[in-house]
DNA sequence: TTTAAAAAAGAATATATATACAAAGGTAAT
DNA sequence: ATTACCTTTGTATATATATTCTTTTTTAAA
């Protein structure tokens, strides 16, 4: 993995879990990791990314679009599912920009028989059940897991 | 009405309806509309109004941080569908290499309850319907909003 | 109406972001 | 390895936004 997508792949992992509230702060941020960046390279990559900055009560914050709003992003803490759905055949997890992968990540670790796997995009998991008399139980199992690692 | 209240009306309506790019941008546009304020004044109106900033194509774009607004983003996305398929089970999307992910958000702004969600790759959108009898109308829906689009 | 307090707004400026340009790094073909 | 090209990045700076300080306007009470 080239240096710069592993930069961009940490910044959506930051703006997910932290307040950051200006370029220079990300800056900082990522120096403090070993990441060396300049202000006008983040300003390249927020554009890359689709950054969206939103005005709080304590600030300005950078956060990933989503099909969230900005003010919704912004309050959420955490990794975070946002719904379990299902239709005949699949299931649908969806979670905040850039984390389906460690989701699906998650899941597959549940190492279900009733799961055959799992796909990831940026902010949605499918999940392929192994038969779809399975489905229920599955969102079962994913809803449980949700409750108990958000509390 | 006080000047104040007419006047963050009126901002609204227009962060709805055209491509607001910078605060004096719109200062430019009240006073036209003889609607006197200075670009501080905005600053403050914005923050009040909880405006954001989303970074597109054509540049820094200001819009209401609402649900609405959502949809306002998505217009923004260029973009050029190839193809629109589906099965028993699926639909899916065939776009320009690099495309998938801007015209998966895209279908996930529509909100349709016949869309359980997307995963994107590269070049490859999958929608998962919320059940499979809307699979023609989702069909329908993604090539209508293609002509509307590209054409 | 007068007055005191609060809210709103402007001017100047500090802070923050985007970009032009140059340089460095990477890639593919020869 | 060399060339030509394309991508990425930094530096310096232009552009844009937020804030401090001050003045003006509005509001509410007497």
């Amino acid at each position: 993995m080239s240096a710069k997508l592993r930069r961009l792949n940490r910044i959506k992992e930051l703006l997910n879990n932290r307040f950051i509230s200006s370029h220079e702060n990300l800056v900082k941020i990522l120096d403090a990791e070993g990441i060396e960046v300049t202000q006008a390279t983040l300003s390249r990559d927020f554009a890359e990314l689709g950054v969206i900055r939103a005005i709080t009560e304590k600030g300005a914050r950078y956060i990933l679009d989503s099909h969230e709003s900005g003010k919704q992003i912004a309050k959420l803490i955490g990794f975070e599912i946002l719904s379990v759905h299902n239709n005949e055949s699949l299931i649908v997890v969806r979670t905040l920009a850039g984390r389906a992968q460690g989701i699906a990540h998650f899941i597959d670790r549940l190492n279900s028989s009733e799961i055959l796997g799992t796909v990831a995009g940026d902010d949605t998991v499918l999940v392929i059940p192994s038969s779809h008399n399975h489905i229920q139980n599955i969102v079962s199992l994913v809803k449980k897991m949700m409750t108990e690692h958000v509390g």
